[in-house]
DNA sequence: GACAAATAAGTCGCGTGCGATATATTGAAG
DNA sequence: CTTCAATATATCGCACGCGACTTATTTGTC
């Protein structure tokens, strides 16, 4: 049973092909639900980060998302794009931008506030799973972030 | 001490942040390994899905890997310039296709066998902890996937 | 047999992710 | 004061994912 050296190489043995699959059924749950917002999953993330700080860079955000440049710069357009968000020159170092929330993106923090427990019903998952979960995550991301 | 409303919405309270991040960091290391083979992590599926199985059809495919023609139609494409799958239309049922392993899609296998275990030893966790992550992700595709 | 419904695969457009590279600005050393 | 390395941001090109739609083929019903 099972004794062939291409073992590992099976996806039902794959560790990495089940998160990444959960990852995109997920935020494919969001969809409909930011769809109301005007937001995409990866836009939503970045919200959160201004919402919680309110005033951000560009370095600072993607420290906080796990996300560079190529990425974000792109993003923070089309947030911008939308009226969410103004983006400035930082006087101090003009290497800088400074991200910050206009009023219409503060006010979006209470048309989201529902979305969390939304998600959480159709994971189907217990309390102490989800904790598990949350907690082997970030150990991965510890020690992922070392590296680079 | 957190009590306010919008506690769910922090950043730190997201279980399926993580979890795109650490897919995302995964799939990235992923990445000089599967370079040497020329596959991105999406086809070095696909490509694992054929060596179990020799020969599937699209639909098929799409089942092991969650994905659907809109995202697998332009990667058989693609795995077919690389020569390492052909595709022929079913004589049975002309709907379908068939995809199966060339020759050379055929080696690869050997040259891919040790990624499994050099991931392995990225991820920083124990063993344990490693089957519970698992056990919990299948559980969550096991409830989403009775949804679509 | 004709034809509508079902099924499989393909196409289109958009928004990521990201390696590589370019640009702009600042800091540091001589 | 200059120049060169370091830093922050932006751009480019490619490969996904995926909702929406189209095309080709088969099946079921009359």
């Amino acid at each position: 049973m099972g004794m062939d050296k291409y073992e590992s190489l099976k996806l039902q043995n794959q560790l990495c092909f089940p998160l990444y699959s959960v990852s995109n059924s997920i935020i494919r749950s969001y969809k409909p639900l930011l769809d109301e917002l005007g937001l995409t999953y990866t836009q939503y993330l970045a919200m959160m980060a201004l919402w919680e700080k309110e005033r951000l860079n560009e370095k600072e955000l993607g420290e906080c998302l796990f996300l560079k440049s190529n990425t974000l710069a792109p993003l923070l357009k089309k947030l911008r794009a939308k009226g969410f968000v103004s983006i400035q020159k930082d006087k101090k170092d003009a290497r800088n931008i400074v991200i910050s929330l206009t009023e219409e993106g503060r006010m979006l923090k209470d048309k989201a506030i529902h979305i969390p427990s939304s998600i959480a019903k159709t994971l189907n998952i217990s309390q102490q799973e989800a904790m598990k979960l949350y907690q082997i995550l970030h150990k991965i991301l510890e020690g992922n972030n070392n590296k680079n």
